[in-house]
DNA sequence: CGACTATTTGATAGGACTCAACCTCCGTGG
DNA sequence: CCACGGAGGTTGAGTCCTATCAAATAGTCG
């Protein structure tokens, strides 16, 4: 089941039907290596790429070369769904480890959308929840201390992999580097490195050789003060557990535009 | 003429018919003082709301009351064309000043939009616009210290009125506090009264009793590493002197959703 | 004039940065 | 097989930017 299927499932319950022709659409397969850049289109003009398998981010350079890492993007996280220009202001697309990804280009896509609304309907939802998470990270650089902002971090794409079934015995890849991860801070990697003992001397989490152990997601996640209301996934049993957030409705309204 | 008209004149000459659709969808106006949430809703379920005079906020609480401004809405800017839900994540709309808006409710919306194929494409113009200042604001709290991130801030304000008519011989009001302009770049309000006369011994701006005064745009801008290009403001002289930035095709390719 | 909010100033503390060095792990090639 | 080099991670010392606390001043409105 490709990485696609699984997170729209996480919004509809996909018909046989759908199921396939996501996976027709997702059937061509382009590699990149860490630290490369994903070509805005690979194909022809224009085209949205899925995450298959590794991790990859967006990211802003500054004319002083500090670099800022907008958004992470996970296996079944959706690309350029709204980028219209090919000049996309000087963001780029990067892989943070190997990436596979598969790439649509944009008339199929919208030709998927159009035969199946329900699949529109799920992709709208991924577009939203990135709006969301972009301002949560916004409230995280401005409101959050060092180690609370890697607490959410964590939290996030920890939940985040969870979702497309990629974290087992609360155990999951993350290959972001300190370098990275400070650059998604908005912190210094020698700072990263000390919040990071500090968590693991907290017996929150484990993070060696990319891979990331959670020990106690709940004291890191009120230590974040992360409320994962934002990432609308589905219920598991950890937000069952929780308070639960029925107040969401799963079928999106039409939508505006 | 309304806000909203200047607003989307940025992005296509609107034909008579189109400038009377719009102000007639804008003919219920509101009025809430400075400080007061704009409600969701004032009419019925669901309603695009239009800033037609003052400023207003999107903000965000932390559990521990800290609270972040995420964004800042000027006269023609539109509010919740994204927002699918009645509750939107404790993301809450709120007056920086004396506000006048329109509210359009969402079906009156969809059909001036679905009528007016043109209006509909300057209005995703504003929702792409909304969505890369978001991201540019998280480059500041990320990168930027405390002085380039107030420069940016009003180097961006600044070029956002004088796109709907509202600068006049370098002034232009500003109605935020010291304590709004901390919350929304994650500082401390005594420091942005300290950085705030550090500008203004640089003579870059003046600033008071909610007037902004643009003294030295040239040197503001090149501290503040702005690059206006985010905005995709309509060329003017000032934009006409510095590089074209004709890369960027004016009309809005056919949308993915 | 008094109450309130917004701004300003001073003093002090602390969180995060910088610089610099060192260590560890790996893949490469002599 | 081991030396080498490079990338990523770790540690220490010192500094700076920004926060905090506290109090005074200015401005506003009834």
């Amino acid at each position: 089941m490709s990485p696609m299927v699984k997170r729209l499932s996480n919004f509809i319950n996909l018909q046989p039907a759908e199921v396939d022709a996501v996976e027709a659409a997702c059937a061509r397969i382009f590699t990149v290596q860490a630290g490369q850049p994903i070509p805005h289109d690979p194909i022809n003009a224009g085209s949205i790429k899925i995450i298959v398998s590794g991790m990859a981010c967006r990211c802003k350079y500054l004319p002083n070369g500090r670099r800022q890492i907008i958004s992470c993007m996970v296996p079944g996280d959706l690309c350029d769904t709204r980028i219209r220009t090919s000049r996309n202001g000087d963001q780029i697309l990067q892989a943070l480890s190997r990436v596979e990804y598969a790439a649509i280009p944009a008339p199929a896509f919208l030709r998927l959308c159009n035969d199946h609304p329900r699949i529109r309907d799920a992709v709208r939802w991924l577009a939203y929840i990135e709006e969301a998470t972009l301002r949560e990270w916004l409230v995280s650089l401005g409101q959050r201390t060092a180690i609370e902002r890697l607490a959410h971090l964590l939290c996030e794409l920890y939940l985040r992999l969870e979702a497309v079934k990629l974290v087992e015995n609360n155990v999951c890849d993350l290959p972001l580097t300190q370098l990275e991860l400070a650059d998604a801070l908005g912190l210094s990697p020698v700072h990263i490195n000390r919040t990071l003992q500090d968590l693991r001397a907290m017996q929150f989490i484990k993070l060696a050789a990319g891979r990331l152990t959670m020990m106690d997601f709940t004291s890191l996640s009120n230590l974040a003060m992360f409320d994962p209301t934002y990432l609308h996934l589905p219920l598991s049993e950890r937000a069952e557990n929780a308070q639960p957030s029925a107040q969401w409705e799963r079928s999106p309204r039409a939508d505006l535009h």
